[in-house]
DNA sequence: ATAATAGTGTCTCTGAGACAATATGAG
DNA sequence: CTCATATTGTCTCAGAGACACTATTAT
């Protein structure tokens, strides 16, 4: 504690005993479907709990997380826990709460930062090896969201899931689920993966035929200029796009 | 600090040195124009600033802002300082970000939870007797940016303003500003005052014609159902709207 | 009458929405 | 040929946008 001037006086009161971020690492899960070899998978919202193995809350899962040190941003702190729990690097990650209810924490005044993270599935299977599956795993939302996890937890991952349905419409965080390039069919399903309620019949047409709206996704062509196009799902193949640098900016009043 | 487990070590480490709450209050203040008496008034969108009495920063102007006890949450830190600086209840306030860079508080480690908060002008007009004006000032948020801030407020200033422009087109905190019937006109001309670029010649028609936008806003009507009306502005009386319950949600894909 | 704001008429054109129909090509 | 997904055709109707025009009433 810096102490320059014999005024200054906050040092007299309590202090916090630790600025910990948590992080809600969603991730999106494929399983093919066994009936048919070219179909559409089926796809889930995943997050990632640990379990914990020391007081408090021993035994319960929990988010991953921990405590920000002093030389370091508590941006900083999430990003290195993100890459201590999944190995992985270069992962879309932001800020969403903060949780400082007096008494969340047995271990005293902890003031907690939330943090969300999107990550595409293919970048996290790298660490399946990588650490003890028993102890760090994912989970359903709908099923974690059943679980009684430890600290206000749940609260967190609650908010979590609020943010980031609102975020898959208003921005273009799709993307971070995304190959970079896929079909609007694969971007279809993403959405409806993570906002159930949302249903476009004439989506492809939408996304294709407005004019104003086009600005946030593009056509991929190969060299020569043709339309490049994917069949990976379907027998007739699908045009491929990718998501342009534009991030859209939405109004109620236009 | 707790300690029911020796196995339990996070207070072997540095703990932060405090965690206040800075809170960004906007305003938006009329000036009658003097050339007629009828007419609509000029607006400014301003901020209250205080002047530093002690070290750090001593005479320098800062967010309001004060340090979080061990008995309260920060919004409700940040709500109590509200009243302390402002002396109004009951006033929008929200969380937008937190500061955590090292270093950028020379009392020590300490991590700042900015929240921002939107009064009416005539909600803040009691203040104005209640301190000493010279410690306690709004400026026009266009001169405060060209301030020579304490600590990074110069930083948060502009992520507030940023955020509350963003808002104001995509939520209807306009409503924050306004009387609680009011006119399109000033509901346009708040809307110009927060965010300068925006423009739309048929603003009036567009509230009034669309079917999915007017869910937001509704004609005020008297007890007898007729149409309730103003001419505070203008000599032909003009249309009082209210804002609905109703927030809208956007959606760059439908 | 003038001034200042409020609101309407009219026209064009884009695009939303519904839904049927056709395209593709591996199995 | 069948199946699953991709894409187009066609029609209707709402509403965005432009811009000129009319309405209201204190002064």
């Amino acid at each position: 504690m810096v102490e320059n001037e014999s005024s200054y006086s906050a040092s007299h009161y309590r202090t916090p005993d630790g600025a910990p971020a948590d992080i809600v690492i969603f991730t999106i899960v494929s399983t093919e479907k066994q009936t048919t070899k070219k179909a559409l998978p089926h796809r889930e919202l995943q997050v990632l709990l640990i379990k914990r193995k020391i007081w408090p809350f021993k035994g319960q899962w929990a988010l991953p997380g921990g405590f920000t040190k002093e030389t370091e941003t508590v941006y900083e702190c999430a990003k290195r826990e993100l890459q201590e729990e999944t190995a992985v690097e270069d992962v879309h990650i932001e800020y969403f709460n903060v949780y400082s209810t007096p008494g969340r924490d047995p271990r005293g005044w902890i003031i907690s930062h939330a943090f969300l993270a999107l990550v595409n599935e293919q970048r996290l299977e790298k660490r399946a090896a990588a650490v003890d599956a028993s102890d760090v795993q994912l989970f359903a939302v709908k099923d974690a969201l059943k679980m009684n996890l430890a600290f206000d937890h749940h609260q967190i991952l609650t908010d979590a899931l609020q943010g980031i349905r609102r975020k898959m419409l208003t921005t273009t965080i799709a993307k971070q689920f995304l190959p970079k390039e896929f079909t609007l069919s694969e971007l279809y399903q993403i959405i409806r993966t993570v906002v159930p309620g949302f249903e476009e019949p004439n989506f492809i047409r939408k996304l294709t035929s407005t004019k104003s709206r086009s600005s946030i996704i593009e056509e991929v062509t190969d060299e020569k200029g043709n339309p490049k196009q994917s069949n990976q799902y379907s027998q007739r193949a699908a045009q491929l796009y990718r998501f342009t640098n534009d991030e859209p900016h939405l109004s109620i009043y236009s």
